[in-house]
RNA sequence: GCCCGGGUGGCGUAACCGGUAGCCGCAGGGGGCUUAAACCCCCCGGACCGCAAGGUCGUGUGGGUUCGAGUCCCACCCCGGGCACCA
């Protein structure tokens, strides 16, 4: 009888059984209410690392969960194999990526399944496999119909490390790549781009709908970074005012056009277009010298200027006429103006702006104010709100009434007009890359840009290619892909040899998972219909901002064209995002090389102690540093449930109902309250606690000299047994199997509480005197205020605490608390 | 600099609506079982004073609101994250 668990047989047996019976597969026409969790899908790096246990529990705990709650669950997984690691992987040893990844994939999906995580594994998607490039690329060519894919030169973001242009979001703050770390310069290339500023707008409003983080609605509301404000035209004049001999002129954006009286300069971005050509003679070899300085000046430097007044920039030597004033100004070249944003050229108003006074403070520009300071102000710039001076017929308004008053002088007199800028740009697609989804597009000298055809998708790369560290993909040295005919006139063309950013495979994977072997499709309307928004997605909120933009972009994209289903605006309604794995305070990395592997803990304490501990560290969405989690403490509470269930702990008898057994029950449905309600608001942590408690109180009732009554241990065993499923699947499922003839604990019911019992009869009443705690008393749970305070009034300690004095108040909360003021 | 989180025992945490601060676990201590150890079972653990009953203090710091504040308000300190010339 005293048999003791045995982790690994007993594990490795359920793990067979739920893959072997495709428990957790799900059909589309599933009759009962469906719901659709997703883990993030993940890069295919070889075993799982404890980011993706602890990923992977909290999925699997809701699959579980809502499959006892009656689901039907769609719980898929895949894998995002494209990507460097691979490539360089690939350069460094020569092997094909393919079967570096293939293998990396076999590996991750064994230890996915170690840990007991169920998926409709029918459904697996992985961004490498031809079928997925197919669609892919069928998405892009409707993209590219749609005007939502074009192409254009652009000075991107070159990694000299990865030897790949980055997209703007890939370079890290100071400069860096994200990936290698190696300072980014800029190139000029023909790239692809996706439309994404196009719905810039409803990304920015739907934030609001989502059941998100709130941080992550606010990362992605700064990312968007939607800014209201002027456009308007300036021409280019000398310094007399006369006009420029080629009639030039440039447009600028403000935020502040009630401020365009203080305008004392203008700025162009160096890589502006008007840069050399409005340039004077005596002033072009120090410009020409800047715009050099600035093309192949790093982000890095180019940032290093922030906080102090070394603002570089150079005056072109032409000037620009304030429409406000009618008087000319500086025209400089800067490079704290972007080219990438609003006209790449601003007002300076240095009285308003920091950035601008900064700038004028080294140059000796003059500063105007506009907006009257308050009092005692000491500062430079005010970008404050007050009356408005020295702006003529602005003079007095505040800052609302002034800049409408300039948004409509410039709209009469036909030079600007009100506008809205976003800081969104568009996504850069292309990558220089083998090892990612070829752009299917060809370029013919006679058709031009030629989409390939649905019927010649997908296009697959050769796989006899060299890997060399060049700064382009492989395929440009493959005469036999580049040299192909065209699709619409049938002469010579080449291919595009660019791959896609592997953020476009995982911007569309769960839709392909509601219909992952459709052949005419990447998924039909009404699969999508089926399962889609997902209910839950989880993953780490290092993806914040990109991944999830990208997929919003995508969703409303292909609704838009039909593909999706129009009503479906949003991929994803509810998203948690976990916390990180620390050791010691530090990030838990490879390149840290302070992993704790896995695979140790699964090879001893097993996958249920191992989710366990994930749970009850503390709460699923702050950082986990591993000295904390308590592992030992959950396998322990692990076998103390096994001996328990197995009758292996105090007495049990036969008897008519006592109040022992009573108050046993009652607890139980407390827990069953308790644990479901913790399950819904996240709170896994004080989940466990309360079955811990449970388990403490059954031990001290079944040891006692009574002993347990046999219906109520029963109850007690099988109802915890139900509660801890989806947290401890293989014990529970084992537990289950022996207890009730060989049936499954995930098949069950998930419990539901009686509220007469988890009702209490008796609560402890607390009794204050001046808010101090002096006594406790037992009293009925319907105890009214009057009574409530006859009671507190009554007890021996209060008496001897007033001391004689009269109670001034007395505030009765029945039946919790009693305060006595005196 | 701006925007979010967060500071509670030796440690991870709990206290969900302003009402018993510290549930649960780890580490620690005591006892039982054992020839012995491990495992296991029971009990005790915020600090200080006290033989005890009991008392005083205690949730980053300083104020405030309230009968009552870990919880609300103001100011500040510290830690973590995000953004950072976006005009």
């Amino acid at each position: 009888m005293a048999e003791s668990y045995d982790v690994q047989e007993v594990e490795a047996r359920w793990q067979a059984f739920w893959r072997d019976h495709g428990t957790y597969d799900v059909d589309n026409d599933d009759p009962r209410p469906h719901y659709y969790v997703l883990c993030m899908y993940p890069y295919p790096s070889g075993a799982a690392h404890m980011g993706h246990v602890r990923n992977y529990t909290f999925g699997d705990l809701i699959v579980r969960h809502r499959t006892m709650t009656g689901h039907a669950v769609l719980s898929p997984m895949g894998f995002d194999s494209f990507g460097l690691p691979a490539e360089n992987a690939a350069i460094k040893t020569g092997r094909h990526p393919r079967e570096f990844t293939d293998e990396r994939i076999d590996e991750l999906t064994s230890s996915i399944m170690r840990i007991g995580a169920v998926y409709d594994w029918r459904r697996r998607v992985t961004s490498h496999d031809p079928a997925y490039i197919r669609w892919n690329q069928w998405i892009f060519t409707r993209f590219l119909a749609a005007g939502l894919a074009y192409r254009k030169e652009a000075p991107v973001n070159w990694c000299p490390g990865c030897q790949t242009v980055l997209a703007n979001e890939q370079v890290l703050a100071d400069g860096t790549c994200e990936r290698s770390g190696d300072v980014v310069t800029k190139r000029d290339l023909e790239q692809w781009f996706f439309n994404t500023t196009r719905y810039a707008q409803e990304l920015l409003d739907a934030i609001d709908d989502l059941e998100w983080p709130e941080r992550v609605k606010v990362m992605q509301r700064n990312w968007i970074g939607r800014s209201e404000g002027a456009e308007f035209t300036m021409a280019v004049v000398d310094e007399s005012g006369t006009p420029h001999a080629d009639g030039h002129s440039l447009t600028v954006f403000t935020t502040r056009p009630d401020t365009s009286f203080g305008m004392t300069y203008a700025v162009l971005a160096p890589e502006h277009p008007l840069a050399l050509a409005i340039t004077t003679e005596e002033r072009r070899d120090e410009v020409e010298a800047f715009i050099d300085q600035a093309r192949n000046t790093s982000e890095i430097d180019r940032m290093s200027s922030e906080g102090s007044l070394d603002k570089r920039g150079v005056f072109t030597g032409a000037y620009c006429l304030n429409p406000f004033t009618g008087r000319p100004v500086p025209l400089y070249l800067a490079d704290y103006v972007l080219l990438g944003y609003g006209t790449g050229a601003i007002m300076a108003v240095p009285a308003e702006d920091q950035r601008d006074w900064d700038f004028a403070a080294v140059h000796g520009l003059s500063i105007v104010r506009t907006i009257q300071p308050p009092d005692g102000w000491e500062g430079e710039a005010f970008t404050g709100d007050g009356p408005h001076i020295n702006s003529e017929w602005l003079d007095g308004l505040d800052k609302p009434a002034a800049i409408a008053k300039a948004i409509a002088w410039l709209e009469a007199e036909g030079i600007g007009h009100g506008t809205v800028n976003y800081r969104l740009r568009d996504w850069l697609v292309s990558r220089q890359r083998f090892w990612g989804c070829p752009i299917p597009v060809v370029y013919c000298d006679t058709c031009g840009v030629v989409p390939v055809p649905d019927d010649q998708l997908p296009v697959l790369a050769p796989d006899d290619v060299e890997f060399l560290p060049t700064g382009e993909s492989p395929l440009r040295q493959h005469a036999g892909f580049l040299h192909t005919t065209c699709p619409t006139c049938a002469g010579p063309a080449t291919r595009e040899t660019d791959t896609m950013d592997t953020f476009v495979d995982s911007s569309w994977y769960f839709l392909r998972f509601c219909d992952p072997t459709n052949a005419e499709l990447p998924f039909a309307p009404e699969a999508a219909a089926a399962w889609m928004p997902v209910d839950q997605y989880i993953g780490g909120v290092e993806h914040a901002i990109l991944h999830l933009l990208y997929a919003r972009f995508y969703t409303k994209a292909l609704a838009d064209l039909g593909v999706a289903p129009a009503e479906l605006r949003e991929p994803f309604s509810r998203l948690f995002t976990q916390g990180m794995i620390r050791l010691g305070g530090d990030k838990m990395s490879k390149s840290k090389g302070n992993l704790v592997a896995p695979e140790e803990i699964l090879d001893t304490d097993g996958a249920d102690a191992l989710r366990l501990a994930h749970l009850f560290v503390g709460p699923p969405q702050d950082d986990v540093d591993w000295e904390g989690v308590g592992i030992e403490g959950c396998a322990r509470f692990l076998q103390r449930v096994w001996r328990l269930g197995t009758g292996q702990v105090g007495t049990v008898v036969d008897r008519t109902e006592t109040d022992a057994d009573i108050a046993v029950v009652r607890a139980v449905h407390r827990l069953i309250a308790k644990v479901s309600d913790d399950f819904d608001r996240w709170s896994y942590n004080t989940a466990v606690a309360a079955c811990m408690e449970l388990v403490n109180e059954l031990y001290r009732y079944a040891q006692s000299d009574d002993g347990a009554r046999t219906e109520t241990i029963a109850f007690a065993v099988d109802t915890l047994t139900l509660l801890l499923a989806p947290m401890a699947p293989h014990l529970t499922a084992e537990l289950w199997f022996r207890r009730h003839d060989g049936a499954h604990v995930h098949e069950q019911a998930w419990p539901v509480a009686d509220p007469a019992m988890v009702a209490q009869d008796t609560v402890t009443m607390v009794v204050q005197v001046n808010g101090k705690v002096r006594d406790r008393l037992e009293v009925p749970a319907d105890i009214d205020a009057a009574g409530a305070e006859a009671l507190a009034l009554g007890s021996a300690k209060v008496q001897a605490n007033l001391d004689g004095r009269s109670p001034r108040k007395v505030i009765s909360r029945p039946p919790n608390l009693v305060n006595i003021v005196a």
